[in-house]
DNA sequence: TTGAAAGCGCTAACAC
DNA sequence: GTGTTAGCGCTTTCAA
């Protein structure tokens, strides 16, 4: 086995005390110009690398961070992880990957591992199901920052960047509003979930609103559904019927690839027969003729805020508040 | 600031040696069963966890590995890396995450990373254009096992783990052949990409052999698309002339959502009007109606087998033939 | 401008 | 069955 090449090799060669080459190589000002050229030649001669965890032992700063999702195959996450993972590199961490899946046991033990590999900073989204934030207040007490990010903690201890999610579904409402329909089938996810009250709240309110003032009248059917297949079999349901509606909002995009699966089932022509909006990523609406309007909640710039705060807060900015990505229409020809 | 809880905190408390406080926590048969009971709860009651940067220091095994993937956002590496996180997680391993962006110099940049951070393995799937596979070689060399995956170089002194390409696209020729299609439009990636050049041989011979037997005929027509847009293109151009096709063929799932979008554009009618087939990771058909038929090649067990490769090989079976996942025809309603 | 020395937290050979 | 000790590779204080 071909060794190592380490600090201390360096200063052998070169007549030189490991202190030395440690400084020259991270371009101390105290070291001489000469000097730091030397050592570098050589290092770079025998593919000298530091390793990181005799650094980070030392200086108790692993450049490391870590990321934890519910989950990786969506549609969703992983758009999130490649926009972390890119700004990292970019600043010279890496990012180790932990997923969850939906489990709070699972959740623990990731943890765990953080704390184990003194990760610099740990990004979050919450399971589904997580009561329980001692786990996570315990990590911060050993100095190790949590930024939150899409499934937040309803608790002011922590900084989180999130969707406007009332905007998002208000945005919907409003173009649908805009384009008149009148029998709208509104598909959202389940209720238990805090985003779906909050889409659902605002969406409701945008229409209430709306209607209170303009002498017009509309009909919302508001269902709920937590998969693909549940979403494709309520809109199948509502157009086997007779008062069938004439637009359809889907509040994720699990719920757009059910409904445009019913869609073909009932050859359904869109937008004619029937308009579409959906909050989305932005992906798959891309993927049907006509393409499908939605608006944007995108994954990479929710991405780019978690890390920008992650970054300041190991900075010295602690700041805890929660912080909104944008959400904006993008007009695809479905509605 | 709250301190980490060390292995010498709990050697003074209880009066034992580190050493002791060490073998116990790692439940080495020397200690006494008082003795590690003691320790134990101590340890938990404490909440002391390792430092695995001092271990991995000591040790020189960290317990990390690495997997460098071209992309993430896609629809097949995200279940690479899900199910490959999930058996590292098993067996006490974290998985580090580098995108390659199938950049060359990215590429290199990560296996730097690696020797930094002195990961168990790392986990490779080429980037698109990688020639020189002399810094794998010198991370080889400093006994970091590397696996490659789905890209795998053309090079025997590496394990590798890939689809067999060939047979998957002859199970589509196959079935294409079992339906008596005669006018198929054949669309395949970029030619300059090995993995085209393996499925067009195989899909082109299948049918080759076929009807060398056969007093019949048929008519391929073979199309290249490097993204989904160019692949609804040439469906539409085909289905906007006289001869229409009555299959179409999709080497890859990018592919198939291009083909699908043109289908909807034309409204094309499948089975009925052209059959489908697609080579697939098994995502993307079922968002279809009817359900795609496909030859599935699942990142999942890929990425099964790669972990077991890596796992083999770190308890020292260093065996450096290519194996392949296997794949198998999965009956939609599109044929 | 450079060096000596201590120590981060852990493991393991060796001693008892 | 337990303790002593050295050392993994690096950073950093203090001294020269």
């Amino acid at each position: 086995m071909k060794q190592n090449t380490t600090i201390f090799d360096l200063s052998k060669i070169l007549n030189l005390s490991t202190s030395t080459i440690s400084r020259a190589l991270k371009d101390h000002p105290d070291i001489a110009a000469e000097t730091k050229k030397r050592v570098r030649e050589l290092a770079a001669k025998l593919d000298y690398e530091p390793n990181l965890s005799a650094a980070g032992l030392r200086t108790n700063n692993t450049k490391e961070l870590a990321i934890i999702v519910p989950t990786l195959s969506g549609f969703f996450y992983d758009s999130v992880i490649s926009s972390i993972e890119g700004e990292a590199r970019k600043h010279g961490y890496s990012l180790m990957i932990l997923v969850s899946s939906d489990d709070v046991a699972i959740e623990i033990e990731n943890l765990k591992i953080c704390k184990q590999r003194h990760v610099a900073g740990v990004l979050v989204c919450l399971s589904l199901h997580t009561k329980d934030l001692l786990p996570f207040i315990k990590l911060q007490e050993l100095e190790i920052p949590i930024i939150f990010f899409d499934k937040v903690p309803n608790s002011d201890i922590f900084p989180r960047v999130s969707f406007n999610d009332e905007r998002a579904a208000s945005l919907a409402a409003n173009a649908l509003i805009k384009k008149k329909k009148k029998n709208i089938l509104s598909l959202f996810g389940n209720i238990d979930l805090s985003i779906t009250q909050r889409r659902l709240t605002s969406y409701s309110a945008t229409f209430n609103n709306h209607f209170l003032t303009e002498n017009d009248k509309n009909y919302l059917f508001i269902e709920h559904a937590s998969s693909s297949t549940e979403a494709a079999e309520i809109v199948c349901k509502y157009f086997g019927g007779e008062n069938k509606p004439d637009a359809i909002f889907c509040m994720t995009d699990e719920l757009l690839i059910g409904t445009m699966k019913a869609v073909q089932v009932l050859k359904l022509s869109i937008p004619d027969s029937v308009g579409l909006i959906a909050i989305s990523n932005g992906l798959f609406p891309k993927f049907y003729h006509p393409e499908v309007t939605y608006v944007e909640t995108s994954g990479h710039s929710l991405g780019q805020l978690a890390f920008s705060r992650m970054l300041n807060y190991l900075q010295g900015n602690k700041e805890n508040s929660e912080i909104s990505a944008e959400a904006s229409l993008m007009e695809g020809g479905s509605l």
